[in-house]
DNA sequence: AATTAATAACTGACTAGTCAGTCATTAATT
DNA sequence: AATTAATGACTGACTAGTCAGTTATTAATT
């Protein structure tokens, strides 16, 4: 009678790919890929380092598999909602960034977005892949409503290109900075953490250069 | 008569200590800690691994060595160079954030960005290190002018804290993604690359939204 | 229902290769 | 001749990847 559960090994072949790819992923962003130990990661994930062999090719392969898998499939969820909203461009925009931000950057797939800068050096082309896969298409849905608004006339006509990635660069600073300074920072006395006003002043800030006719504020 | 000087070895003290900084740190922003061999460092600073040892004790030490040389100076000669600027803050904003990207940004230490966050979790106390010594001090000079242009009317009274962060990210971003993705996105057909009007736009976009009366945009 | 055989998920000790760090030797300088 | 900067072969600790063996599970037999 020592333990039955949790000391004897379990058999759950469906389950250990998945497992095995978010203990992955989340010493990879820990870590980096190369101080990331196969040994950790099948701890983590509850097997042997042997298991992780059986569903994982190389160390190479279980970093690429995070990253194909991370990103891609939320994106399409959520360009599949937003089909069904109309087409205000506020609004739509609002939805996609604020979107975004509920999405990936606050959750765990927000930490591939710091993964990627920081192995793009050792792995052009898997990041090349989720620059195509994702950044691009996330851009792409930016540009169309921000295109939207200005030919509506409620956009200013700014640069678009440029002016996407002034909107989007603020929510994926900061999603990049959770993952990296953020946690090393905790007990640092209070001023430069991120404050709960930062979404509001974000907003505020950039649909006030944004709209050709802001609202006004209240008077003081 | 075969190539006295290059074959020769060399005695150079004095120089060493900087070319082998110099040849880390271009690594550690290429490949990451982990994945830089010291005997490339040493390679790239055209000595051998042993010499790298007479003037670093370890990698650690090497890797401690480039953040604490690299940046901190920059700043303190930049923040001497603005006390002689008026009491303008739009003026002293953009020479802020012009300065920051000319002496940073757009130079081999903007590289530092992306190394701190790509190495954070595995060197919390290096990571504290820069935050204190240079990210927070170029955050405090922005929150300063901000609140100059806020006491004096000009700027529209937001929360400073989130405001100096929103001014700052587009920029950090610029520099940490042309550090990371950019190398790896050449010949990559043009959507999506950083374009020239990126800074106009920026200026544009953020001076707007800070601005209790923007300048008039010219009638179309 | 109980026993036995077959399967394959899982393990961890092992191997081969890598790389941080050392040190005996070489050569430039004084 | 004495000093010391520089070298690169060497070592030992570490880890990606392997594989012979173990055990949970399922199927077949009694």
């Amino acid at each position: 009678m020592t333990e039955p559960e949790s000391t004897r090994r379990q058999r759950r072949k469906e389950a250990r790919p998945a497992e095995l790819a978010a203990a992955a992923l989340s010493l990879f962003i820990e870590k980096g890929f190369a101080a990331t130990r196969l040994d950790e990661v099948a701890a983590r994930a509850g097997v042997s380092k042997g298991t992780l062999y059986l569903y994982f090719d190389s160390k190479e392969a279980l970093f690429k598999s995070v990253i194909e898998e991370g990103g891609v499939p939320i994106f399409e969820e959520f360009e599949a909602r937003l089909e069904i909203l109309g087409d205000d461009p506020e609004r739509l925009l609002r939805e996609i960034l604020r979107g975004w931000w509920t999405k990936v950057g606050a959750t765990d797939l927000g930490g591939i977005g710091k993964l990627i800068i920081a192995e793009a050096g050792n792995f052009p082309e898997v990041a090349r892949y989720h620059h195509e896969a994702v950044i691009v298409r996330w851009m792409t849905l930016l540009r169309r409503v921000i295109t939207l608004g200005v030919d509506k006339g409620i956009f200013r006509s700014l640069d678009v290109e440029p002016l996407s990635q002034l909107m989007f660069f603020p929510l994926l600073m900061l999603s990049v900075w959770k993952n990296s300074m953020a946690s090393c920072l905790v007990g640092c006395e209070a001023p430069h953490q991120i404050s709960d006003s930062y979404f509001d002043t974000y907003f505020d800030l950039i649909f006030r250069g944004l709209l050709v006719a802001p609202r006004q504020e209240p008077k003081e």
